[in-house]
RNA sequence: GGGCGCGUAGCUCAGGUGGAUAGAGCAUCAGCCUUCUAAGCUGAGGGUCGCUGGUUCGAGUCCAGCCGCGCCUACCA
């Protein structure tokens, strides 16, 4: 709603600049600092001022003077040295908003490809992968509520060489058969992707001790690539395993995919040959006779040396695969993968796996105009270089559309760390930070930080609602819990480190998931009041005339709270733009702060004066709707009580 | 050495394309539960926006140079 009139204002002004003085002018719209100072501020008197060597004052003066009324605009002012402050028609504003549904323009023709989670199917999530997968899940939400078309893809590496540690780890270390994997899988005592966490940092350690012993993993991926006999076949039974693990894991915060591409059907589907033969083909890449890369092909501009995507011995790195698996994303392969179902959601949506048996799906996946692959920022320069790639390729406009979507690390504080038990050097301590490393198994598990915040949530839902059913309780401890982390996730912008702290994530006040869940619950325990009181919920069209709108939001203050409320289209779509999930957070707590005042100063059903009491429960509802779409946004659920 | 990022209140962080008096949470202190849930509300204190220079009507924001910190810079992924 904002929004719009944002832009109707933007463009009246633009239109009438362009014909008066003949200068295409961005007219920017600004926030006043002061709410005394109108809705919007327009300072493109002093961006003409220097072309009209005026003073800024006057072109303001003429401005207001010429462009006379806008639509929605009750006054326009010249303030300060130059600016032109805007005040809305605050009837017709409340009445706009009353009678919209907010819908979101659909955006037709476009698919967005958003490529998030992608963790190496060997081991336990831990908490950063929970910031990918937040961070991606609720960009995802963002693009869909502004209308685009997404799918999410969830890569999984499952021929790589942290998959084959923990197979080696089985295999040698542990002297395992596939049949004693099955049977560890079976055993409901077991935690498979712990047990797996804690191999694998063995398996890592051993390799430390005793170096001889990397021909394990060399003899476990040639094994893999083979794709025959018993070790690859283990390998597959513990990456699939795996996979559930994850999924069941992200499924705890709501996060969900369409389609899982995995690695090995890039391999056995020949989708690197392919791309290989294009980058030949267009001497993207070139074979090296000389100096350190003999022998290899390699990929010119990003190094002084060049990148290697081809290895002496003929292998492919990762990369290469990258730059096929972006072509696929885009369509320009020239090959498809084959799928079947792997899952369905509890609203029956499928998520589909590829396969490399050929099969009839019905499914097409890929073929994206924008790909955002949610990648965390030290694989900035593989992503540099699949996007040069694409640029050696001729395809310039999609290397445009791809966008790595980075973000920083999650580490632990110190605190975090001596909370854990987690021995730290002198030096680590003085640090801000200590890196997490699945390699050395220092982390926080996914699942057991999920457990800690709800077992944490439902002691206070249970001293608060002790008379309710315990399954209830369990249900609102863990939306709150889930609510709390999504949250704590999201609040840092992309390119700040988290320096995790287990007794501030824990934390229920203050800037907070629950804070913002709160919020609407108090609007809706206001509503459910009215309905126990045995009142009805007001007609709102037939009782709040655009006069009476005009009669009660002539409060300022209540004038601002409606205000607030209103920009969360324009608050989603500024963050969709800036790529920044982060902003939808603040804003979210912004609103809840907004609401939280507004229920403090406002008792509602004991209002007297009955078109102010219809005013504030239209307003209340308005508030409820507004909380509980931004929330939804960020992937929180709104409990019935708290 | 090169690339990217960061440096804002005691701590953790926000600060649309440069704009009006630099914000929030936590912590500290002082108030508010016989009135729709106190996971809340009100108020107070707390700042040389790393340093120096430049660009201009105007710089936390843009440019340059320093200082400090982090990450990347593999024929690992």
């Amino acid at each position: 709603m904002f929004h719009s009139i944002e832009k109707q204002v933007s463009r009246a002004f633009h239109t009438h600049i362009q014909i008066r003085y003949g200068i295409d002018l961005a007219v920017g719209i600004e926030q006043p600092r002061q709410s005394e100072f109108g809705e919007m501020a327009v300072p493109a008197a002093f961006q003409l001022a220097k072309q009209l060597r005026q003073a800024p004052r006057k072109i303001a003066a003429e401005l207001v003077e010429e462009i006379g009324l806008i639509a929605g605009v009750a006054a326009m002012e010249v303030a300060g040295n130059g600016y032109i402050n805007i005040r809305l028609d605050r009837g017709a504003y409340g009445t706009a908003l009353r009678r919209s549904d907010s819908a979101s323009v659909p955006v037709p023709g476009e698919k967005i490809i958003v490529e998030h989670t992608n963790i190496n199917p060997n081991k336990a999530a831990h908490i950063g992968h929970l910031r990918n997968a937040a961070l991606g899940d609720t960009f995802v939400r963002m693009l869909r509520a502004c209308g685009y078309r997404v799918e999410v893809q969830n890569y999984i590496d499952n021929t790589g060489v942290q998959v084959a540690d923990v197979v080696a780890g089985f295999h040698y270390l542990e002297n395992k058969t596939l049949a004693d994997v099955r049977a560890l899988l079976e055993d409901p005592a077991i935690r498979f992707d712990y047990y797996c966490w804690d191999l694998y940092a063995r398996t890592s350690s051993y390799y430390n001790d005793h170096p001889e012993a990397l021909a394990w993993r060399r003899e476990t991926l040639h094994a893999m690539e083979s794709g025959e006999g018993d070790v690859a076949e283990l390998a597959h039974v513990i990456s699939d395993a795996i996979v559930k693990a994850h999924l069941a894991t992200m499924l705890r915060l709501d996060v969900e995919y369409d389609v899982l591409p995995r690695e090995s059907e890039i391999l056995h589907l020949q989708f690197w040959s392919a791309a290989f033969e294009l980058l030949k083909q267009r001497k993207a890449i070139y074979f090296e006779t000389e100096g350190k890369h003999a022998g290899c092909w390699v990929m010119p501009g990003l190094s002084e040396e060049g990148k290697v995507i081809v290895r002496s011995d003929g292998t492919v790195v990762y990369t290469g695969k990258d730059i096929a698996y972006q072509l696929w994303k885009f369509g320009l392969l020239g090959k498809d993968f084959f799928y079947r179902p792997w899952y369905t959601y509890a609203d029956g949506r499928v998520l589909w796996v590829t396969t490399d048996q050929p099969a009839d799906s019905g499914q097409q996946f890929g073929h994206g105009t924008r790909v955002y692959n949610v990648i965390d920022t030290r694989q900035s320069y593989l992503q540099d270089v699949v996007e040069a790639g694409l640029r050696a390729l001729g395809y310039e406009a999609q290397a445009d559309q791809s966008i790595h979507f980075n973000y920083e690390m999650v580490a632990l504080s110190p605190r975090c760390c001596a909370d854990l038990g987690i021995p730290l050097s002198e030096e680590d301590r003085k640090r801000p930070y200590v890196e997490v490393s699945g390699r050395k198994g220092l982390g926080v598990k996914a699942d057991d930080l999920m457990d800690s915040l709800i077992a944490k949530a439902l002691e206070e839902v249970a001293s608060r609602h002790a008379e309710a059913p315990a399954g209830e309780q369990r249900r609102v401890a863990t939306q709150i819990a889930i609510g709390a982390l999504r949250y704590f996730l999201l609040k840092f912008t992309r390119n700040s480190v988290i320096a995790f702290d287990l007794q501030e994530a824990l934390s229920f006040e203050g800037e907070t998931g629950p804070y913002v869940q709160y919020a609407a619950v108090r609007a809706q325990k206001i509503l459910d009041k009215l309905i126990e009181r045995g009142e009805t919920m007001p007609d709102f069209a037939a009782e709040l005339s655009s006069e009476a709108m005009t009669r009660q939001l002539a409060s300022e203050e209540v004038w601002q709270m409606l205000l607030a409320a209103s920009k969360t289209g324009a608050a989603v779509e500024r963050a969709v733009a800036a790529g920044e999930p982060a902003h939808v957070a603040r804003y979210a707590f912004q609103l809840a702060q907004t609401f939280s005042n507004f229920y403090q100063q406002h008792p509602i059903l004991i209002e007297e004066n009955r078109e102010k009491k219809v005013l504030l429960l239209w307003m209340t509802e308005f508030f409820r709707r507004q909380l509980e779409r931004i929330a939804s946004i960020l992937g929180i659920q709104i409990p019935i009580y708290m």
